[in-house]
DNA sequence: ATTTGTGCAAATCGTTTGCATCTGA
DNA sequence: TCAGATGCAAACGATTTGCACAAAT
């Protein structure tokens, strides 16, 4: 794993002290599935002071270098993920909660040639999970 | 295909003359896909006067009724689906259109057995098409 | 008569932006 | 130095909500 400062290097974005920091936060522990506001707080409570407007910069700064990936969930709040490869996800509805499923459990099959002029972006697929009724 | 007054009756709520309406223009041609705004654009077009604060509680109280479903497309608009039966949806990104992927033509496996204590609600499919480059 | 829906405007919530001030190269 | 970054607060756009009025059962 590239440090903090490499990968910004990389990205062509100058390494702030904030930039680092959220780097830091966003990249050391894995994958992660996070909002602004919770990326926010967390900077706050490692007591990097951190604006909220700062952060979503941040956020879309990094997604548009491909260091991040906005998760389509309907709804309110916008989720980006470290993991930028190809994966898709689970969605506990009732507790907002988003994880991986491994690429490699899931295929799909049969999926239409797109239509004229138009090619494939990307697939998302969210897999959304209710409590058992059982 | 049942009469809007029927629709209603069946989920329960109260045929107004707005509901009545709405529910017009949403089932009346076939499967749609459509946002709150879009639909009180039609509606003062048909020259139904209705407000759009009662549009999106008439979508919510739909989707509620299971006569609609939330396509989750990030960003800020939610599309409401006409269509409710299991389907996935193809998105022009730079267009910002969604279309149905006919569910026949594709298919999901390999999708691994769901954490103990939840199941399976849904499985949406967003494939993003972005203009091609050849 | 009672319950439920509607309209309007104000409120909310997540997110973006303008602008003056700082900071890294 | 000086382009680019930050912070704050104000602006924004989509959606929700409070409340007085109207319509459906």
């Amino acid at each position: 794993m590239a440090s903090a400062l490499e990968t910004l290097r990389t990205a062509g974005l100058r390494p702030t002290r904030q930039r680092l920091a959220l780097a830091e936060l966003l990249f050391a522990f894995g994958d992660r599935h996070i909002s602004a506001e919770q990326l926010h707080g967390e900077a706050a409570a490692a007591r990097v002071p951190v604006s909220l407007a700062t952060v979503y910069n941040t956020l879309n700064q990094f997604t548009a270098a491909g260091l991040l990936r906005e998760v389509a969930i309907e709804g309110d709040r916008t989720y980006f993920d470290t993991n930028t490869s190809n994966h898709f996800h689970y969605f506990v509805e009732h507790e907002k909660r988003l994880f991986d499923i491994e690429m490699a459990d899931l295929a799909i099959a049969g999926l239409p040639q797109p239509p004229k002029g138009l090619q494939v972006s990307r697939i998302d697929v969210i897999v959304r999970l209710k409590r058992d009724k059982a």
